[in-house]
DNA sequence: GACTTTGTTGCGCTCAACGCAACAAAGTCG
DNA sequence: CGACTTTGTTGCGTTGAGCGCAACAAAGTC
């Protein structure tokens, strides 16, 4: 029976594929010597010869070419192995990489993350924050398996997993100097000075589009798109912001601010999304933390 | 990548056939912790785990299971790569039995085996020079891979791969005594002293053939199934000889002998042929040579 | 509770596999 | 045609991976 280290049949492929021992030697962080032996005690284990030698490097003969292709094959079925594995563990190890609003990461690690690592400890993720603008770039160039975003356009490549009416409050300081009402109409709101995001994200968008809506322009001292910064700019009771209340359930518990509504029959309803990209497969860990991901405040009512 | 090192998979083979850790390191001669360590390091190297233990030995979890039907399919993948290292390995390599008629031997080696060694020269040949009845007893008992022959009889153990229809003529010495008519009759034949191979010889039944059927006897003076004898009763000018005209192409290059047709409308037609065995598998190098020998002058017009 | 059988682990030894340096062979260039 | 460069190979010394041995822990059996 024929027998083929994995290490020996890795100097023959790097041989081939960079066509001389020393390029493969460079390739695999190893000496000349050690695939030049590796090949040979291959050679010698199958008792043919597999590579043609010469001044202008190695060529594979017709007994090395059939090799190659019987180690190509073998790479597929350890891949479906692998895949056989990955689905009998129960997802139970992999990684998800994720494309989130910054305004989603406190609900995300508190509403899902934790308890999912805690069940799944050996599946990873990749975290990137940013817009609505870039959490849809990340899914639709599949650079991230899961988006989650606020104010979503329709888009054909996306396909939304979940989605929640999350209208936008205003966040005040408990007991501050502009916590006046329960409840303010936009032409109140737009004498205090507020920090909100920027256009590119979801709630920038939405916000933007209620000032056209009621003709109305708020005081907006600060634009930016940390979510800690306009947290910050509330907590010192600078102003006001405007975001969906799902952003702030940890203060809104620890009771720093309050959120009030905002009044007079105007449209603040936005939704908040988990996306993925239509029609691409996504790996087991990916489509487990899609129900997780389901119990997050941002999409509940 | 999964990365399975063969000495582990042997081990854990070894312990699912077996049924414990110590029965499968005394069939295999080693140590039971080598063997335990051996399965521990693919486990690791699998992120799996393959085997319960117990008091009771060891059996395979679900992913042993997928793993060992893995081997298996692998197991039989390298037989086939065996196969194909064998199938290869074989045009190179090993002995080609060849039966043949003498006649066959100056054309067979000319126009055939110098050429075929020259590509070959690993392939050897273990050759029998014989009667048409020596070369079908040598195919059909499978003592040759191949035959050379003239005139054989239909025989359903005996596949023809080549035939070439090569008529008989009358050798003379160029401008000897004999050489008086550029075409005999067999009238005229009968009157001049001849040397013929026996009847067990494809070339001499023939002969007798044509005697039988124009009722006439030829001044056989000898009978023999030497050609170099007959080609020798000829150069001397001791009479003349039938044989087909393949048998003597380099005496007619070198134009010490002239051929000269047999007419009077009688049919002095052979056919050499190429043959083997029906249903028997000719090894690789008996396959290859055939194509060669098809090239003989014996097997064209 | 004593005994047996199983798989595992600590430890020391050995040799297989590596890197390094030198060599041989074969193109290339002036 | 000689000098140079690039290729693959081989001799030699070093080292650490893998083995065997002995002891241990766990779990059935009597």
């Amino acid at each position: 029976m024929l027998n083929i280290e994995p290490r020996q049949s890795a100097c023959f492929l790097a041989a081939m594929q960079c066509g001389t021992v020393r390029a493969a030697a460079e390739h695999l962080a190893l000496e000349p010597s050690t695939i030049s032996r590796n090949i040979a005690a291959l050679e010698t284990a199958l008792a043919t010869t597999l590579i043609e030698r010469g001044r202008s490097g190695v060529r594979a003969t017709e007994a090395g070419v059939l090799l190659m292709a019987f180690l190509k094959r073998q790479d597929r079925e350890l891949d479906l192995l692998q895949s056989e594995f990955d689905a009998l563990a129960n997802m139970k190890r992999g990684s998800v990489s994720i494309a989130v609003g910054e305004g989603f990461v406190g609900d995300l690690f508190d509403n899902a993350l934790a308890n999912f690592s805690s069940m799944y400890p050996e599946i990873t993720f990749a975290l990137t924050v940013g817009s609505t603008e870039h959490v849809i770039r990340q899914v639709t160039s599949e650079q991230a398996h899961l988006g989650l975003a606020y104010n979503v356009g329709t888009d054909s490549q996306v396909r939304v997993e979940a989605a929640s009416t999350q209208p936008l409050v205003v966040l005040v300081k408990r007991g501050g100097v502009f916590d006046t009402q329960k409840s303010f109409d936009l032409t109140t709101l737009a004498t205090i000075p507020c920090a909100i995001p920027p256009k590119s994200f979801g709630i920038g968008s939405m916000i933007a589009a209620v000032e056209v809506q009621q003709g109305v322009r708020l005081r907006a001292v600060i634009e930016t798109g940390s979510i800690s910064a306009l947290k910050a700019f509330v907590r010192n009771d600078m102003g006001c912001t405007i975001l969906p209340q799902f952003v702030v359930e940890s203060e809104l518990s620890a009771q720093t601010m309050v959120a009030r509504s905002i009044s007079s029959g105007i449209s603040a309803d936005g939704v908040s999304s988990l996306l993925r990209k239509e029609g691409r497969k996504l790996p087991q860990a990916a489509r487990l933390l899609i129900k997780h991901l389901k119990s997050m405040s941002a999409f509940t009512e």
